[in-house]
DNA sequence: TGTACATCAGTGAACGCGCGTTCACTGATGTAC
DNA sequence: TGTACATCAGTGAACGCGCGTTCACTGATGTAC
């Protein structure tokens, strides 16, 4: 009977966040159709087929379900930059680079949640918890790469510049005026690869 | 006669364009008070004490009086590192990172302007070309701190990529989790001798 | 097995708010004769 | 000098809209006895 009882309660929590994931899912979509500031609960609800009133059954407000959609963007990015490390494709500073920047524009609306994140800040102290979190394991990730590279010796300064590096470009040049998104993506590419060698340079040289 | 009426009618449009400035300065200083993208048309109006609807005889609309705004900006940052460089202040281009994140930490709002126009883009004809106007006069800036410091010779990638280098350095740390504003200024900087000795080191060796 | 009750997902309608912008109007100043 | 008219800065009130969030309610499912 105990058993039993636990077994159900653990199969509503399960399905309840089966279905937390689905409207989180039907808000990944929504973002990648319009710019995430401009995506509205009614857009998302919308888009996962109930009503606006049922979204506050699964997330306490607006910036809850905004910060747990990004959370699981960055596990995301973590999982495939992860298997690209294991599988040999990424030996160096400048694939990862590369990589990166491949995420983050195929992507956008992540990048975007991103850049919202860090210039607002003003969040509550649980979800502020939640991401300084996928934070931290982003350059944990950066950290790892450096490792790979041969290059841990500066591994704690070199993961958040090469990050800092990788996010200016994205910014700097992803509106590049008279420019079509093939040109801009090359340009990314390359500043990137002089980024990756510049600081391969300078970690070999010995700081 | 003619004479005169001539310079009735340019006095006019002098007047004009200093009331225009009386509102820009206004609009200026709700800005550093708040974050950007919370200043509405009625903050402006009240701190220059004036009516909402007047703000509309001196710009067409929102859009275009935050543009100036940010035009504004970049004429007197550019001033500003001119000077410096002229002074004999900046010769090398740690320096120049350094009081390039001066003036946009220092100028918040600013950086949030720039921030914003880089990610949503979507403007009218006339404003972006403004935009880029400011934007093309800021990268000549680098170039002309490049030259100083004696890399004239990879300019036309050295100064977009250090530009991009210094902006991700400013948005990725401003708001590093518990730490205080000393601190992360001291990051930031520490990061961008980083970026600039790599950089230096990259050009020396020659491309 | 049947019955009374608790739980909870889901809902449509409404609330209250702040926003950008427009409009019809006033009043002062300049212009023409 | 006086008069009729044009120009334009400035205004308060209103319009229409979309937003995040709440509320009272329905209906289905699980629980206790």
């Amino acid at each position: 009977m105990a058993i039993s009882a636990t077994t159900f309660a653990q199969q509503r929590k399960q399905e309840r966040r089966e279905r937390q994931n689905i409207i989180l899912s039907a808000a990944e979509r929504v973002y990648s159709r319009k710019p995430f500031e401009t995506v509205s609960m009614r857009d998302i609800a919308k888009e996962a087929g109930i009503a606006v009133s049922s979204l506050y059954r699964y997330f306490p407000d607006q910036q809850g379900l905004f910060v747990e959609a990004f959370v699981e963007g960055t596990r995301r990015i973590i999982v495939r930059m992860d298997a690209r490390i294991s599988n040999g494709e990424i030996t160096d500073l400048k694939a990862f680079g590369l990589e990166f920047i491949s995420f983050l524009t195929e992507n956008d609306h992540y990048f975007r949640m991103m850049t919202h994140f860090m210039l607002d800040g003003c969040l509550g102290a649980k979800p502020l918890e939640k991401l300084n979190e996928a934070a931290r394991s982003v350059l944990d990730l950066f950290e790892r790469v450096l490792d790979r590279c041969g290059l841990d010796a500066d591994r704690r300064l070199l993961a958040p510049t090469y990050f800092a590096a990788l996010n200016g470009i994205l910014i700097s040049f992803r509106n590049y005026p008279g420019r079509d998104s093939a040109e801009v993506r090359r340009h990314m590419e390359h500043i990137a690869a002089i980024m990756a060698e510049a600081l391969e340079g300078y970690s070999r040289r010995g700081a």
